[in-house]
DNA sequence: CAGGGATAATTGAAACCTAAAGTATTATCA
DNA sequence: TGATAATACTTTAGGTTTCAATTATCCCTG
């Protein structure tokens, strides 16, 4: 039972920490480019409204942005508070309720969206594109296999 | 200055979101392997202290674990109500303080430790060799461009 | 058409997280 | 030496996050 690391072990927490430490940095960079603005979970709420004009339900945010339902209730209250958003319940489904932007919100997006992808762009600019590509892929192979676990 | 995203902002943006869905899906298992014993940032405080007998101030930790300081001081709280690490002033300098684990965290520790190293190998044991040694290349990059990046 | 089970969102408790302000201690240097 | 600056940690306020328990609604089956 008291197995010491092989080294393909050690290969893949390594993997892991890295990663966990690149998205931290990530992370941190572009928290305080949006800072004045919105707040990350905001943000990436914001985004995903924004290319569903028909609106979104909160089941749906959720497994778009990996995160719980109850999270979701009070990022939600914050963006109504702002006037940036507003929910209608479905009336085909009275469980349901439909997330939308407001007219200011879509106005809010059409700035801060540009701006935080440029705040992306800048802070990977000096990968070569082909470690870019790289990453995708390998990236993809991680999530496909992470998604098929997940039960 | 109303530019379209080129080629190559696309695919970093893309990047930046591949990264952040692994985080994230890896992050959602790790923690429900661990739930039962301790918190995802619990166990980051107490691997680092492991592996550093002479104890840890809270600036080295936050530098490590890129959280702020301030948010040590509620995790080293949790652990020292649970017995597991205490705190202990440098006299050497009485605004330092070196956290350090008990025997209680040490012989935690030992179990837990290899628990969660198992998790991540686990987890990842989908991916081939190949493709964990390029990640790992490829998110040093990453790394060393963001580490450079923050002033 | 009346329960019973599933689904959607909310609530509550506890922990995490950041930025900024506050407190104590040490270092600088005129 | 004594004012001033810098450093290390804590505190505070505002959000984020999870899990578990509730509430409201829908669907289905007898």
């Amino acid at each position: 039972m008291d197995n010491p690391l092989t080294q393909s072990e050690r290969a893949r927490v390594g993997l892991w920490i890295r990663l966990a430490r690149c998205y931290n940095l990530a992370m941190r960079d572009l928290r305080s480019g949006l800072r004045e603005e919105c707040t990350m979970p905001q943000f990436d709420v914001l985004a995903q409204l924004e290319r569903s004009p028909e609106g979104l339900t909160f089941s749906s945010l959720s497994e778009k942005l990996l995160v719980t339902a109850g999270n979701l209730t009070g990022i939600v209250d914050r963006l109504e508070k702002q006037g940036l958003a507003f929910r209608e319940t479905n009336p085909k489904d009275r469980r349901q309720t439909f997330i939308k932007l407001t007219d200011k919100g879509r106005e809010y997006c059409d700035k801060i969206i540009p701006q935080h992808t440029h705040d992306i762009a800048r802070l990977l600019a000096g990968l070569s594109d082909n470690t870019v590509q790289n990453l995708r892929g390998d990236l993809d192979k991680m999530a496909a296999l992470l998604d098929g676990q997940q039960e």
